[in-house]
DNA sequence: TTTTTTCTACCTGTTTTTAGGTATTTTAAT
DNA sequence: ATTAAAATACCTAAAAACAGGTAGAAAAAA
């Protein structure tokens, strides 16, 4: 049986070091490395041939969702396991639907570790107990998922999170205020909600600001 | 030089694990184990004595914070030394406020860690260098601090964040709709902000919601 | 028991948001 | 080159929020 070629992704160089040791005891995994920069990782991804890598969704640089595609893109055959504190249904799914072959919470037990990482290679998704029972239970505003918004509707959803109010906003932005209020009304929308209140709570949960 | 007792306070497996590994470098370090759980880590202290204990902010029964209190009452010469992602400069100084010896982000690396251990040990109290800056700027709206709020304006406070009207909180609470302004008037005020969307950022950030 | 805080409710008036549209021009994708 | 998406801007009118007060009753603290 060949070793698999394995690599961690994670921002904390202590979590790093306990996935080494942890791992070093399975006889068929060789951990190439640990890197705490996506960007770092995806530069030696393509150079390289990978079979597995351990994924943190909070990187310094860029997510580890969009850090999912770019993998997939440089090397379809390497599996993913995210590794991650986030315990947001949206965030799950995402990484799912972005090629993760599987996810699991940093506090899970070593066992499930080491049978999700089993069942990842062989080309299952696996998740912990805990975060199949996140995915189970599809709460209300998640249902529909992530609301994808345009470069101006994010720029203005972060201004009016600031408090600033349309008249505001235009100016800041060359826009008449009018604009503004459009776009307003489309991220109301979109979110599904029915006020700025509502929408800054959902943003919140959706980790947009 | 005798042997410095230690012990390791988090709910990650893996950041034990990692941290076991770490340390088993350090000469004059002994390990003495890892716990999860806070409660199970105080039973043991209160049987064995310890010199160090590295411990997580976030931990499944109680804060870490309060942990470092208990800890400081049953042993007084064990020294607490915070490993931790949270950023904000509240838990930072109600950590050394309770008896840390120092703080540190998980992120911080390998070298940090093991300086702060030296520097704790010694009996100094110790940062890592993105806690130095933190601790340094006091950040606006953390200034003055989280407002008091009271029971009627937190049970508001979340109606509001709901998207609820002030009309319709008043039908929910069997208040006038002019009462539940003057709440959310006063909410507006002990914020320091401008509006309801900045208000829901505020509390979010305040983990108010 | 006195004092203070909280909760209650109102008034006036202005500003802002929200809901229901329509419509043209850019920009990006096919 | 066409199509689709995004960004721009407008209209009308109602609903809600915001700013600036005042003020009495109830509850909690001193």
């Amino acid at each position: 049986m060949p070793e698999l070629l394995t690599a961690i992704v994670d921002d904390h160089p202590i979590v790093i070091e306990g996935l080494k040791t942890l791992l070093s005891h399975e006889t068929n995994l060789k951990i190439i490395g640990g890197f705490c920069k996506g960007e770092d990782f995806l530069s030696y991804l393509s150079g390289h041939a990978l079979d597995l890598v351990l994924l943190d969704v909070t990187l310094p640089d860029i997510s580890g969702i969009e850090l999912c595609q770019r993998i997939k893109q440089i090397s379809l055959s390497t599996s993913i396991l995210i590794l991650s504190n986030h315990t947001e249904r949206s965030i799950i799914m995402q990484a799912i639907q972005n090629g993760a072959s599987g996810y699991l919470l940093k506090n899970s037990s070593i066992e499930e570790l080491r049978h999700c990482i089993a069942e990842a290679v062989k080309g299952n998704i696996c998740y912990s107990k805990e975060v199949m029972e996140i995915i189970s239970r599809p709460s209300k505003n998640e249902l529909q998922g992530v609301p994808r918004l345009t470069r101006r509707e994010k720029e203005i959803l972060a201004l009016i999170a600031a408090g600033k109010t349309s008249q505001m906003i235009g100016q800041e932005l060359f826009l008449s205020p009018l604009t503004v209020d459009t776009h307003r009304k489309n991220l109301i929308q979109k979110f599904g909600v029915k006020n700025v209140a509502e929408l800054i709570m959902a943003a919140n949960q959706q980790q947009l600001l």
